[in-house]
DNA sequence: GTCTATAAATTGATAGAC
DNA sequence: GTCTATCAATTTATAGAC
C-alpha cells in the first residue's frame, strides 16, 4: 500500500499547477487548493514556492537523465544505441510532459544557486548524447559532421514534444517516440 | 530615417522583459522602465499588458509564416525547397529568438480569443511544410512515412532553438539552420 | 499539522495635474 | 502625452489558536 504525504501532495497539485499556468502564473493558493488544504499548509512541508518548483525540477532533471543513461547503457550496437536512446527520452517527454514543460520551461525561475544544480544534469544529458554519437562515428557506423549539433538536435525531437503533447490525444507516446527514433537514425546512420 | 515612436518604444521593452522573465514573470513597471517612462504611459500606448502581448505574439507569428511561405515558393524541386524551408524557419528562430521565445511559451498567456487568433497561424505553419512533403512524396523523391509527424518534427528542430539560443554565442543561425536543413534531407530524402 | 486571520509588499490599472 | 500619486486587488509568507 502506498501511503501518500502531505507533502507529496503539494508536490503533485505543484506539478499540475505549474505545467499549466507556469511558475509565475500559479498562486501558492492554487497549489493549496489543488492539494485540498490551506494557504498555510504549504510552508509547513515546503519552505518557498520556489523551493517547491526546486523540488520538481530536480526529480525530473534525475529521471531525464536515469531514463537515457540506461538507454545508453542497456545496447552495444551504435545504431540499436541510439534507436533506444531517443525512443526512451521521446517517450519520457511524452509520459512525463508535466513534468517535462516545468523542466524546460521554468529552468529561469529557479534561483541561481539551483539553477546550476540543474545545469550539471542537463550536460550530462547532453553529453550521454554526444558520447553515444561519437562511438559510433568511431566505429564506422555512424555518419555525423557535426556532434554536438547534432545531438542537440536529437533531444530536440523530444524536447519539443512537452510544448504541445496532451495524454489522450490523436498520437500515442510510443507512436511519437517510434518516430523520433526512426528519424534519429536517418539523421545519423551511414546511408 | 526611422522615427521610433513610444508606441513601439514599449513594445520593444515588452519584447525583452517578456523573452527574459516571461509575460506572468513581467510586470507593466519593467516595462515602462525599461522604455524610460512612467508605469502610467504603458496604457496610453496599450489597453493592458495581454494586449502588448498579443501584439508581439501576433506579429511574431505572421513574421515566421511568412518566412516558411516564402522559402516554400521559392522553389521547385522537393529537395531544395525543403532545405530552404528549414533553413529559413531554423534561421527565423535564432535571428528572432526573443520575439520566438515570446510566440511559443506565451502562448498560453493569451486570452481564449487571441489565443485562437494565433493558431490558425499556427497551423498554416504546419500545412505549409505537411504540403511540401506530400508534394515531395507525390514527386517520388522523398521518402516519409508520417508526414503530419515528420513535419512536426523538422519544425521542432527550429522552434526549440529559442530555447537556449543567445545572439553572440558559439554558434551563428546561419551555421544552426545549415545544419537543420541537412537534417532535414537525410529526415526526409529517398536513400 | 491543520486552520483562520493578517501582515507586508507588489501588482495592474486609473485619476488628475501640467 | 507625460508625469506623480494612488486605488483596489492580489500575492507570498507568517502569527497564533486549536
Amino acid at each position: 500500500m502506498t501511503t501518500i504525504t502531505a507533502r507529496e501532495r503539494l508536490i503533485n497539485a505543484a506539478v499540475e499547477a505549474f505545467a499549466e499556468k507556469g511558475f509565475h502564473g500559479t498562486t501558492t493558493r492554487d497549489i493549496a487548493a489543488r492539494a485540498g488544504m490551506s494557504p498555510a499548509a504549504v510552508y509547513v512541508h515546503h519552505d518557498s514556492k520556489e523551493s517547491l518548483l526546486f523540488t520538481v525540477s530536480l526529480e525530473g532533471h534525475r529521471s531525464a537523465l536515469d531514463v537515457i543513461q540506461r538507454a545508453a547503457a542497456s545496447e552495444t550496437d551504435p545504431v540499436e544505441r541510439l534507436r533506444t536512446m531517443i525512443y526512451q527520452f521521446s517517450l519520457w517527454h511524452a509520459d512525463h510532459s508535466r513534468v517535462g514543460r516545468i523542466v524546460q520551461y521554468e529552468y529561469h525561475a529557479l534561483t541561481p544557486e539551483h539553477r546550476a544544480e540543474v545545469a550539471t544534469i542537463r550536460r550530462s544529458i547532453e553529453r550521454t548524447m554526444q558520447d553515444a554519437l561519437a562511438d559510433g562515428v568511431d566505429q564506422g557506423v555512424l555518419d555525423v559532421d557535426d556532434v554536438p549539433g547534432t545531438a542537440f538536435s536529437l533531444l530536440s525531437l523530444g524536447v519539443d514534444l512537452v510544448r504541445w503533447f496532451e495524454p489522450g490525444g490523436s498520437r500515442s507516446g510510443h507512436e511519437l517516440a517510434t518516430l523520433h527514433a526512426e528519424l534519429a537514425i536517418r539523421m545519423a546512420s551511414r546511408r
